[in-house]
DNA sequence: CTGAAAGCGCTAACAT
DNA sequence: ATGTTAGCGCTTTCAG
């Protein structure tokens, strides 16, 4: 006997109740004879009613989701914000709709919809690196969608957002590098339309010229964000005739994927060249790789919390948020008078 | 104008037609006049009219979701699977409500019964480590949910699961090790309750055996599953009368654990102690760690089919796919005549 | 305190 | 080809 049939009518019948006091038995109590509340109460248990979530739904005009879109989720740092973020709505009985658009603007625009499609409440993004979908999340604006977005944003949109200050961290870096004693620190960059690309870069620009280091164009190179992208630029760099001897990483894949790529030549991290990546990822942790770990449960968590707000109150005024972020000095950049020779 | 407020009255009323009419022109176009079917599409169109899927759902008695629990998603392996669910479910029209239990049975209760009154359509479940809710999952197989489980399976349920053999490879992955000439081989278990931690465990007992070689019971620990877990193992192991020279460890966080600790104590990989994984992992692979890969995509999308017919006929006899799997050698282990010495 | 009735937005007989 | 009607399961006035 599939329980799934049960309905409050079933229950009235079976009581010889009207469908109203049955629903009032079963939800709030106000107006209800306690004998007769705890007589539906055993009848919906001893048939094993379930309500049906979408009949109250349609009537109230909500579904208790929201949805989630991020680039990928299989390293760490993504799932780390999702369980942030559910952590939250879970709390306040909402549920989590999460689509991965594999980096493809395309397959984000068709999440979107289908999100949208699903109805649900509100919003948290993470755009692909090439972030193409600015028409989209327009018209989401105008239609009063709520959305967060974070880590990876759109700056020209007008939406609430929580990041770190990439720009400041990517400086403390650079500089911690120069500190060291590093002469020739080359930048790898990500993907130049990405917003954490442009604000890695300045902060990187940032720290060279409070040190008053000359920029030198040819130490820069926009090579994405995936390890495999590594291998270009260190075929790039270590055949420079000045060649670099530290890089900075606009992340820990393709830092992780520097550090693969010189140690198959034999050079030593951080003595030949030393390496400094961002996001700390646990691979990078083991391979004692120097980076900036973000607080990535906590960017879910506030994510979540200023987009319940905004379901609750679509008149808020749009905020960013910035969370800190820590520099982890590790063995692959090193003062001089610790490194080996 | 919140586009969000149009729903088919006012399309009909603004057309002067009826409600069904307009249901009829955007649905399916059966008995409808071309004319009028672009008429209502234009003025649908015109007015960002959105079907409320609610609506729509509550006279289907369906929701088009199903419900993905696993015990993470932090690492590659749950969300690759996940990956593979929503390739295959997504292309049907359903959308995927995912739950972590991060390896807590209660949470996982909690997930399970959410997503229960969320009315999903159907379930795929990889357990928690101590797989504590049986009695859970027998009430869901008596309410005829449909359902299918992967990786971790409760071998007592009787349900659609797809798995590996992870008996067999672990016996592969052993008789490699034996055939590198190791003497003394180790193994780290899992959590015993683990399905997969039994029959990983009998994999290398059948390899003993296969070879003539005496169990001993002291080289054989449950250390659980997770990496920091690895320490309690190699503290025992590495004071044993005879040490062993080589460990199987359930798994790749386990074995990269390992790793990591027998470094620490300036042992070398493989010459001291050779190491193997299970499930390969992209930080064992970057440690050049030998272990079984598993079809982690396909076993997603082969789930999501099952699920997807069970659906759509819950009368069908249960199943169990056992999908292949490979053993990936690298350097953390090595027959006697390519080791350094 | 309880029941009758309306209606959330939509689809699907059943008429015409 | 189109309109009328009933109803999916539930909540919520409005009466009593």
């Amino acid at each position: 006997m599939p329980s799934s049939k049960i309905t409050i009518k079933e229950i009235a019948s079976a009581l010889g109740l009207s469908i109203a006091t049955v629903s009032r038995a079963l939800n709030g109590s106000y107006d209800i004879h306690l004998e007769t509340k705890e007589k539906v109460l055993a009848k919906a248990r001893e048939l094993h009613y379930k309500p049906n979530i979408q009949a109250r739904n349609l009537l109230k005009r909500r579904n208790n989701m929201i949805g989630v879109v991020v680039p990928e989720f299989i390293t760490f740092f993504f799932p780390e914000i999702i369980i942030g973020i559910q952590e939250v709505v879970n709390k306040h009985g909402y549920q989590v709709l999460i689509c991965q658009s594999n980096e493809s603007s395309s397959l984000e625009r068709k999440n979107v919809e289908m999100l949208e499609d699903s109805m649900v409440e509100g919003l948290i993004v993470s755009v692909t690196k090439d972030s193409k979908n600015m028409d989209l999340y327009e018209r989401l604006v105008q239609d009063r969608m709520p959305m967060v977005f974070v880590n990876r944003v759109l700056p020209q949109l007008n939406v609430n957002q929580v990041v770190i200050d990439d720009r400041k961290w990517a400086f403390q870096t650079v500089e911690h590098l120069i500190k060291c004693g590093y002469k020739c620190i080359a930048h790898l960059a990500g993907n130049p339309d990405l917003s954490v690309t442009k604000e890695r870069l300045h902060g990187y620009l940032d720290a060279l010229a409070a040190y008053g280091i000359p920029v030198q164009e040819q130490l820069i190179m926009y090579v994405g964000i995936q390890q495999e992208r590594a291998k270009d630029g260190i075929d790039y760099l270590m055949v420079l005739k000045e060649r670099p001897d530290a890089i900075f990483a606009v992340n820990d894949p393709v830092a992780v994927g520097c550090m693969l790529e010189l140690r198959k030549r034999g050079l030593r991290i951080p003595e030949d060249v030393a390496v400094a990546g961002f996001s700390e990822s646990p691979i990078g942790k083991i391979m004692e790789l120097t980076s900036v770990s973000q607080p990535t449960f906590e960017i879910g968590k506030i994510a979540a919390e200023m987009l319940l707000k905004q379901i609750a109150n679509n008149d808020l005024p749009v905020e960013t948020v910035v969370l800190e972020a820590k520099l982890n000095i590790r063995n692959s950049t090193l003062p001089l008078n610790k490194r080996a020779h």
